[in-house]
DNA sequence: CCTGGAGTTGTCCTA
DNA sequence: TTAGGACAACTCCAG
């Protein structure tokens, strides 16, 4: 039987249960599509946009060259390449996003109709989002419950081994190719952003390795210190699929002790779960306020500001390095991305659907689930939000979790003589001590935009407003 | 249906 | 200096 694997974010050949299933019934045209049909606010973004394009690169040489690469409809290239090549069966791995699973369905009984074996495979998930509901039915809203039924109910998948030499590749004569999806921007900003990371397969495998031998044993703690990075590293390759939860799971679980460090690991990965629990059962995650009550919240408006947070001139060091970061690199330490996003959405005060749209542009590692309920989360309108008044203040997130201010310099490099004392407050350094350092301060390194204190109990003041409006 | 316990990641003030 | 409580109730969840 010839079948067609279609790749979405699953760009790996071990543990992808559709291509084993798709291997062990014959012979496989590969292909991946980048989909026109994409409505633009879920179009990837460009630093998605680069990685994808060397993902792919890896995936094409693991496949011998045989990957089938086309931009277009969907909907109308499969069943295309189905008659072209007489294909008998199509395999796929789920994906969640709502425009996702309207194509997919929608797909699937065109295929059905034309007589054509569709079968889809989890592929992405520890739980599907429908099997992760509560005894009434309903889904979880919150997260420690989520977690505790994840624990009870995780079956460990055996990860599929697939031996890829004998894959048998349907002969095809495609010659269009990774170019023609026209991945990488015009101007090649993408080789600096993506020096420290390396899509693919074998990155992810070779990254999971370096975090179990050198991250994981600190994990609880360090991965609070941004200079640490104590992280994974893990959240692009998992995104595309370049490895799979239930391969994180399975070495975390072999290859370092079953103690504190692992759980709250595990905790991460089942967090991912949560998000795409979240995204399934409430679709409008990416735009709609999960807390209706926020519909009615003062957000200012204010391109400056916006302009000041995105760039990383906002005169907080901590927060200006972690933007900094994410614009050079197309990733942000976990710690940072909650100080930055507590600082739009509070001492800002701007709409959080601001960060989630410049997160999504820049991040190599942006997701539909994740992105959205973690904006939420931030903004303190999600489900099981951040509560209102707990707002970040970037000198003292700075002072305790980059104490030596080793993060913050790499990415400030202006602070770099400024010493540590005044590292996170330089509007209060003493002009002589700044000038032996080097820096004027409002010249070399921006005043801060907004004052920390006012901003703080302005926002105070108008979640009480909110409320007492949402309860009028 | 009722009830009790609990809820990712903080800050600030007071004693 | 440091430890503890207030912040604001409210909703969610399990028994």
């Amino acid at each position: 039987m010839r079948t067609l694997h279609w790749f979405r974010n699953d760009l790996r050949l071990q543990d992808n249960p559709a291509l084993l299933a798709a291997c062990q019934q014959g012979a496989v045209l590969p292909v991946f599509i980048l989909d026109t049909d994409e409505p633009a606010r879920s179009a990837l973004g460009g630093a998605s946009r680069a990685w994808l394009h060397r993902s792919l690169t890896a995936l094409n040489a693991s496949l011998n060259n045989n990957l089938v690469m086309l931009k277009g409809s969907a909907q109308t290239l499969i069943p295309d390449l189905c008659a072209r090549y007489q294909i008998e069966a199509v395999t796929w791995n789920r994906g969640y996003e709502p425009w996702t699973i309207q194509r997919d369905s929608g797909l699937k009984t065109a295929l059905k109709a034309r007589g054509l074996a569709v079968t889809s495979f989890n592929g992405a998930l520890l739980f599907e989002p429908w099997d992760t509901v509560k005894k009434d039915g309903f889904p979880y809203r919150v997260y420690t419950p989520f977690y505790k039924h994840c624990m009870a109910n995780l079956s460990p998948r055996i990860p599929g081994v697939l031996n890829a030499t004998r894959i048998r590749v349907v002969p095809h004569a495609e010659q269009a190719g990774l170019e023609s999806l026209a991945l990488r921007p015009p101007v090649t900003w993408d080789d600096a952003m993506l020096t420290d990371w390396t899509p693919g397969e074998q990155g992810a495998q070779r990254r999971l390795q370096h975090f179990l031998a050198t991250g994981m044993g600190d994990y609880r703690e360090g991965r609070d210190f941004p200079a640490k990075r104590s992280v994974s590293g893990l959240s692009a390759h998992l995104h595309f699929g370049e490895i799979s939860p239930h391969q994180v799971l399975a070495s975390a679980r072999a290859e370092s002790p079953s103690d504190d460090n692992q759980a709250h690991f595990i905790k991460e990965l089942v967090w991912r779960e949560f998000s795409y629990n979240l995204l399934y059962h409430f679709p409008t995650l990416q735009e709609k306020n999960l807390q209706a009550k926020f519909d009615h919240f003062p957000w200012e408006a204010n391109e400056a500001l916006l302009k000041a947070w995105q760039t990383g001139q906002t005169g907080y060091p901590i927060v200006d390095a972690g933007m900094r970061e994410l614009w050079q690199t197309g990733s942000m330490h976990n710690r940072v991305r909650m100080i930055v996003a507590s600082f739009l959405v509070k001492n800002l005060r701007l709409h959080w659907h601001h960060g989630e749209r410049w997160f999504w542009d820049c991040l190599v590692d942006a997701d539909l689930a994740s992105n959205s309920a973690s904006w939420q989360w931030a903004a303190g309108c999600g489900c099981d939000a951040a509560p209102y008044f707990r707002i970040f203040n970037p000198t003292t997130q700075g002072q305790r979790f980059d104490p030596d201010g080793e993060y913050t310099r790499r990415y400030v490099p202006e602070l770099l003589g400024l010493p540590n004392q005044y590292l996170y407050e330089p509007w209060a350094c003493p002009v002589e001590i700044s000038r032996a350092a080097g820096i004027v301060m409002g010249k070399d390194y921006p005043a801060p935009i907004v004052e920390v204190k006012a901003s703080r109990e302005a926002a105070l003041l108008a979640f009480s407003e909110m409320k007492r409006r949402a309860a009028g």
